[in-house]
DNA sequence: GTAAATTATGAAAACGTTTTCATAATTATG
DNA sequence: CATAATTATGAAAACGTTTTCATAATTTAC
């Protein structure tokens, strides 16, 4: 069969020497450099297409310094919203041409810390993150950014000063309008389960919450509200504890729709009636939310947007790069928006 | 700041003028060859991280023909199947050592085709395909089977006989579970709304719903059985035209979850009770058909299984290869189950 | 028609590894 | 202790491009 045949590449010294042409016009002819004639660019380009030349990346790139490849550092890939902005990144990014290594930290420090120096190997010409929620020291991404790498973090960002990019949704804004939200629709007791605060998400949604809470002069009562891990039982377990006082919530602002999902499970356990006696809103828009009974009001957080904004900026730094020019590293705030539906 | 600071990346020459010792012997000791000095190694590896250094993924893949990196064209990252699959995949092949470049060709196969040739071009050391539903010739993957490079493919293969490994569901399974199910159940009258005949899929899913019918001596009306594009809208119109006769289905198989769960919008919206008057079953688990009411039975398909198999064949098939091993290309079928749920 | 400017091409070095081949250092064998 | 076998290291080539510098070919200017 085609055991004897062996597998070759055509390089450009076989487009060299069939045209009897250097390998240096070849390589300019297929990159169209300018000063090359016409007609050779059209030899080099029929001739390449006969042989079935593909251009060996790692040669190029090792030369040029260019991969055209950039990574990508996501907690989980099948998380809704990390999964359309991701979805969107790589749509948008094959248009400049360029590939995406994709890898999971899966919200683990230790195994994003691994990826950023295997991917810094790699020599992508430039890195997005969206950290593990532990994340508060970034110095792993370091080593990246004193090489001239643009990092980009986006969703989950760096708290501190760290010199980076950021893109992220107005999670304040967000927690203010489902926590106003549930205000105006007549609640007086509201509780929130929230994050840990060690990210950015759960600070900002918290602080949105409190936020309209004081407006409206309405008490936080500390027993109501829950900084933890975002599960479903966690979830639960919360619920259980708010429901098994004498003095009970009339709403709840669920700072991901996981958990709002588990509350309203709870809630049709336990014979509470959405949104007659509990109110919930979620976070997110996550697509089980609105197929659910009763829907659940929730915030959307434009994924598409986010991945598109995150690639005109990388297109944008790469270009600067280039030029030599000082990044400029100011933080971009897509906006986000109030979905209302049954449950509120 | 740092902009006189040259960005400098340290090589291997950097170790070896600081330990005076050659280059070589640096290679040697990173990649832990057995012919060096325990002590060297030692040595080297100290002064390697002392320095920071990182190997350069494209001078040694440029050299040793190895990148190291996996590609994966998918049709959508977002779709709850490919993104657990794709999940596992990555997690998995990172335990080897491996990258995962993902693509998606958004169901078109002109993009199919480019996609190929990209990553031919970026020398993957293999690649893994769930193919577009219109993809019936296959050529476009030659030139990597004939470079050597192994060729996965999963979920939709190909049909013909092209001489490539595959990794499937059991759709002719998961079809004749579905339909004994609703028969079992007390369905007679039963409708099916299915994907174009063009991908294995669906020839398999239907093929497995008609061996039901036959088996149980149900007459299969043409009227009630639809090969169409799976899009919510499709679903409904189907629906409308299903429900405007005065004969009427009792039970719908639909090939998809997303179908499954508009016929079931359709039916809340017009007043047929589920499962009373219209049974539902739909295909894939996907997490919505859980949370909706009535919650929709459906197929499971262990996307984490499928992933598992991808990535155990695939490195089996990468050792073999520097073995010069003749590549088995058998199909591996992964078993599904029937999920019962309140709408059956 | 010659000089100057422009355009097109080639030779060779470079990118940072890995690997082959040769050789030096060490250990085992008798 | 000499020789053989083994182990550790180095020199140099190789991988397939891109790019710098030089030079050849062509066009423009006067």
């Amino acid at each position: 069969m085609s055991k004897d045949k062996k597998p070759q590449q055509n390089t450009i010294l076989d487009i060299a020497d069939a045209l009897k042409l250097s390998p240096a016009t070849i390589s300019r002819a297929l990159n169209n450099h300018p000063h090359v004639k016409e007609k050779t660019k059209n030899d080099v380009l029929k001739m390449a297409a006969q042989l079935g030349y593909r251009r060996n990346q790692m040669a190029s790139g090792l030369r040029s310094n260019k991969t055209h490849t950039v990574g990508l550092i996501v907690p989980r890939i099948s998380m809704f919203f990390h999964a359309e902005v991701l979805t969107t990144i790589q749509n948008e990014l094959h248009k400049y041409g360029y590939n995406l290594i994709i890898c999971q930290s899966n919200d683990v420090l230790s195994m994003e810390e691994e990826l950023a120096d295997i991917l810094y190997a790699s020599r992508v010409d430039a890195l997005i993150v969206a950290c593990t929620l532990q994340t508060t020291d970034f110095s792993h991404f370091d080593k990246l950014l004193n090489t001239g790498i643009p990092v980009i973090f986006y969703d989950r960002v760096p708290l501190n000063s760290y010199p980076a990019t950021y893109i992220k949704g107005d999670d304040f804004r967000g927690g203010y309008l489902a926590t106003t939200h549930l205000i105006e629709t007549g609640s007086q007791r509201i509780a929130h389960i929230s994050g840990k605060l060690s990210s950015n998400l759960y600070q900002d949604r918290t602080a949105g919450f409190r936020k309209a809470m004081e407006q409206y002069q309405l008490p936080v009562k500390a027993e109501w509200v829950f900084h933890q891990e975002l599960t479903h039982e966690n979830a639960k377990e919360a619920m259980a504890e708010l429901f098994s006082e004498t003095v009970q919530p009339d709403a709840l602002f669920a700072a991901n729709d996981v958990t709002a999902i588990a509350a309203l499970e709870y809630a049709k356990e336990n014979g509470i009636q959405v949104p007659q006696d509990l109110k919930i809103i979620g976070y997110s828009n996550d697509p089980r939310t609105s197929i659910i009974t009763p829907a659940l009001s929730t915030i959307e957080q434009y994924p598409t947007k986010v991945g598109q904004k995150i690639v005109s900026v990388l297109i944008e730094q790469l270009k600067n790069r280039m030029q030599e020019v000082g990044l400029e590293q100011k933080p971009y705030v897509i906006p986000v928006d109030l979905i209302r539906r049954m449950s509120s």
